[in-house]
DNA sequence: CTTGACTTTTGAACATGTTCAGTTTAGTAT
DNA sequence: ATACTAAACTGAACATGTTCAAAAGTCAAG
């Protein structure tokens, strides 16, 4: 979960924490505090200022927008999710129990923000707004997320096309797990088994197409795939 | 396109339409022309009363929020694809001509709307919100999309497993076509495209599922596949 | 026609995200 | 120390979704 110290230890450069970084970071705090008591809607923003002892319009010189606070944490989780699945990949484990932290720790990271989290969705739909998903200005923020993907994935030995896309496919069903956990009632409890359960099939099915006999059925068709997702920018 | 005749024409019961139905389909309409033009967040409910002459208030009688505007828009959208599909398949048709107009068909009638369309994307990760896709609000509403594309599948022979997964491997399918969509420059002429090469390639894949040679060795993945959605609720 | 119950309409008031012109503070050059 | 600049902060004002008590309209029963 959530750590102020380990927000700021994410600084990339090692210049002391500004005045404004710590404000910043203070109401990121107070902010996701509330988040997670009363719900994002349910917390104003006159909440959140009043509880970290300034004016609102203070909250505003640090966010751009109430939104805005729920990104920088995604932004976080995303930073931290990277550091552990490099952290665990520093050291040999096998495909399956790589895909399997990979998709773990994030879940772990995530756990107990199911009411802040769905707040990145919102904007899912519309091109144009900052915080889409999709969007254009959002680009850094998938291609970030591809490479946890690609480091999990490593160099297991696969077919080219299959290599190609398999970071994609993880990520798209990553995606879909932290879905399915916003609508989960466990707390993440069944999110994870279901996780755990689609990796399995997903490697069976690895292990289908790798194999002699279905190879060259398979080919044509993950060539065709890639294809379709490149002409319609949906890979790179 | 939306037009107030097919929305008010889709009633059920022939009673006639109430005062409370005209004033109801009034500020649909004007609503909507105003989100078309202007953006859903750039139209306020002022706006919409005074261009219906009637106080905010009343705007409000006959709607529960802004965004539930949105949501009979979506509505009327689901009804007016199940017409179309239906009245389609009264005539014979290959399974990729059926397909793909259930594709074309829903592509047609959301086009122009891309500005307010975003909107019923807005709460997919936020479950006890009344318009999250996903939420147990809205399942009539998912019920009545896999229902179109069972009738669009029709009784195609095919394996058990597949059967039984498909209307949903489509309506999946569908609902990342509109994502695509809205996101699209092309008012959709990509997404047209794109849809069609989707379905060629799916046709292709059914086809190497259905193959003697094949079929063993996919079956229990298919098995698997369908326990696992079962499994986690997401099928039923 | 009158009454009473129900529906529809009204618009002022409220809640909350956001803005911004002005004020205070902190840091730096002279 | 002083003056200057940029950053941080302030809070009243604004915009807009939403609420609600009261007013107006509708209509069937007596």
């Amino acid at each position: 979960m959530f750590n102020l110290n380990a927000f700021k230890n994410q600084s990339t450069s090692d210049a002391p924490l500004s005045k404004a970084d710590l404000t910043k970071a203070k109401i990121l705090e107070e902010a996701l505090k509330l988040f997670r008591e009363k719900g994002f809607d349910a917390t104003t923003m006159r909440d959140i200022a009043a509880t970290c002892d300034m004016a609102v319009g203070t909250a505003y010189h640090h966010f751009e927008s109430k939104e805005a606070i729920v990104s920088a944490y995604y932004n976080w989780v995303q930073v931290e999710h990277l550091r552990q699945v490099t952290e665990y990949n520093r050291s040999k484990h096998s495909l399956k129990q790589r895909l399997e932290q990979a998709f773990q720790s994030k879940l772990d990271i995530v756990a107990g923000d199911q009411k802040l989290l769905g707040v990145i969705m919102r904007y899912i739909g519309e091109s144009e707004h900052p915080l889409s998903i999709f969007g254009s200005k959002t680009k850094e923020l998938r291609d970030e997320g591809l490479q946890i993907f690609k480091i999990a994935l490593g160099n297991e030995a696969m077919s080219t096309d299959l290599r190609e896309l398999t970071p994609m496919v993880l990520w798209t069903l990553h995606m879909g797990m932290l879905l399915y956990f916003l609508h989960d009632k466990t707390q993440g409890e069944r999110t994870s088994k279901l996780g755990n359960q689609t990796l399995e099939l997903l490697l069976q099915v690895f292990g289908m197409v790798g194999s002699p006999l279905v190879q060259p059925l398979i080919k044509p068709v993950l060539g065709k795939v890639k294809k379709l997702l490149k002409t319609y920018d949906l890979m790179d």
